[in-house]
Formats: structure tokens, C-alpha cells, sequence
DNA sequence: AAAGGTATGTTATTATATAACACTATCTTT
DNA sequence: AAAGATAGTGTTATATAATAACATACCTTT
């Protein structure tokens, strides 16, 4: 198990790794945090967020929506997913990935909520990563600037391990 | 004047600059491209250009569309601006700005396509940089995952160095 | 139980983007 | 210059993503 705050392991862009721990952690994670915060994860909000774990591949809202239709019998509108999406991204517990229109669990959402992806455009999957030295870089270069950060996104978007071997071979 | 394919220098950051010659630069430097490329920079095309050229401010399809509108007498649907937009992102002369679904113009249009990008919340401007020491860095990282990159997206949404002034001051 | 805040339901609308097909302009070959 | 091919644009309809505004339900504290 990597240590609490790290990024996930490069296992997952091929797909060789035990799911089922990652929603489990997430999910008690989730509740830690909302506790600590002194919010609520309602049922509603931990549906969502498990249906977000399902994978490591980013869900757009209305892929959401049916699946949470699917689950319950009441009807479920376009608001009801945003709100919760809303306040799991307020808590640090998901990231938007911009250039698909769609959210992913976070995989350390204690530390800082840089949102640095790779995305496989085969498969899906979206890995996140952080590295000290890239961070390093930025501040450097908004400085030059004189810009202020307040929000960053790197989205790399391209082939997984796994499918780049696909393609080559 | 820069070097050409250097970034645009940080004064356009606090707005002390001869956007004119941003212009006509830009316009001069498409008609170019498209002629190397064997490509027609149409009238339809060239105005989306100049249209996204006002200023640094990345627009959105919506916006251009209304502003086409305006300047022909004929009506304008969302097509003849997407496409226009499809063939300048093609050209490499202007970027898609994702946090803000917005395009700006490219201040260096024969380089790399990297879309790195410091946005500001305030005035909406949006300065495109690029440091070797980041690029460096982030193909060390999607070497340590074996990841393919094929397209590259950073946005830091923040401050200027204008508008920080203006909030300290 | 009442009051106040938080969360969700509901309806309607706005914003962004594309599909499919028709028509026109431009280029190429003769 | 005419014919055919290709590229570009017009037009209508629709898909996809997100939010506004207001109503109702649910918790918590008193």
C-alpha cells in the first residue's frame, strides 16, 4: 500500500491492481475527512462518490445521473448530481478533469488540490500524479509573471502503458 | 519584439502594450502558415481570427458567434463558428482554453502545441507560457508511468500581475 | 413542537457543441 | 470554358453540459 498522500501507483494505468481496496479506502476517507470538516457525506453524496470509484475513469454528470437512476426508483435530475459533485469537490474528495467534462476520485485528498492527470484516450483511465520538481517549476514561472495561483490543472492527454502496448505489438 | 516562437512577454500581463502590432503579427503570421501548409485562410476564417484577436482574453464560441453576427448582415449559426475554430486549432493559431471552454490566439504558432496557459480570474486575460525546465519535468513523469503524451494542457487560474496590485494596493 | 439551517426535489432554462444534409465556391483536368 | 471533384459554408435540428429559481423535506437546537 503506498503511503497516505502519494500518488497512486503507475499499476493502475495497467489496470494490475486491487479495486476493490481503492474504493474501500476512498470511501473511509471520504467519511474521515467530511467528519473532520464537520460536513455531512449524505447518502446521496457517498452513492455519488462510489459510483465516481467504480473505476479510475473520469464520469461525466449525466452518465452519473442514469447510473444513480438506475439505482433508485425516483427520477433523478441534473441538479441532485451537480450539488452533490459541488460539495465533493469543496471537500477535495474528486477532481474535474476539463478536458473531458467529467469528474474522478482523488486518490490523496488531504494534501494540496493541484489536479495533474494523465489521460488515456484508449482506455479512459486517468492517473493522477504530482511531482515536487514540475510544481517547483510553475511557481517559478507564474513568479516570472508576477501571477498569483489560485487553482492548477495539467491534463496530459495521450496512451496508458497498457495501450501503448496494445498499439505497438 | 521578441524572438519569433519565443512566449509573449510578461508586460502583456499588465496591459502596457501595442496590441496593435499583437494583430496584425498574428494575421500576418496565419496568412503565412496557411500558405506553407497549403491550406486557405478564408474570409470567414481570417475574421474569427481577428475576432479572437481583440485582445488576450480567451472568447467563447457563443461570443464570437454574436460578434460575426454583428459584422455581416447575414445570420451566423454555431457550425460556421466551430468549424472556423476547428481549422485555426488545426493550424496551430489558436488554443482552447478548457477551464474556461474559451479560444484564444497563439503567440507562437510555428512551435511546439503545448496549451500552457496563466488565467486570470480577474481581467480574464490569458498568458501563454512555456519553460523548458516544465516540459522537461513532465515527460520525466509520464516516462515514470510509460505514458504517450500526444497533446498537453496547462492552465493556472489566478491572478495577474495588474489585478494582484489591485487587490494588495 | 417550533424555528432555522441544510439538503434535496422539481421545473425550466441557459450554455456549449455536433450531426446531417444542402448548397456554393474553388480548384483541377480536360 | 465546361465538367467533375473537393473544400467550404449555410441551415436545421439535436445532443450534451450546467445552472437558476423556487418548493419541499430533513435534521438540529431549543
Amino acid at each position: 500500500m503506498p503511503p497516505s498522500g502519494s500518488p497512486i501507483s503507475p499499476s493502475i494505468a495497467s489496470r494490475l491492481h486491487d479495486h476493490n481496496h481503492c474504493i474501500s479506502t476512498a470511501m473511509e476517507t471520504a467519511q474521515r475527512i467530511c467528519s473532520d470538516n464537520g460536513v455531512r457525506l449524505t447518502q446521496l453524496r457517498e452513492q455519488v462518490l462510489r459510483l465516481i470509484w467504480q473505476s479510475h475513469r473520469p464520469l461525466g454528470a449525466y452518465a452519473l445521473m442514469e447510473m444513480l437512476a438506475e439505482q433508485s426508483t425516483r427520477r433523478v435530475a441534473p441538479p441532485t448530481v451537480y450539488r452533490a459533485l459541488e460539495f465533493l469537490l469543496e471537500q477535495g474528495l474528486i477532481h474535474r478533469i476539463n478536458t473531458l467534462n467529467a469528474f474522478v476520485g482523488c486518490t490523496h485528498p488531504q494534501g494540496d488540490h493541484d489536479n495533474n492527470f494523465m489521460i488515456c484516450e484508449e482506455c479512459g483511465v486517468a492517473i493522477e500524479f504530482c511531482t515536487e520538481k514540475i510544481q517547483h517549476d510553475i511557481k517559478d514561472s507564474a513568479a516570472q509573471f508576477n501571477f498569483t495561483i489560485k487553482a492548477q490543472s495539467i491534463e496530459l492527454v495521450g496512451l496508458c502503458q497498457a495501450c501503448t502496448g496494445n498499439k505497438d505489438e
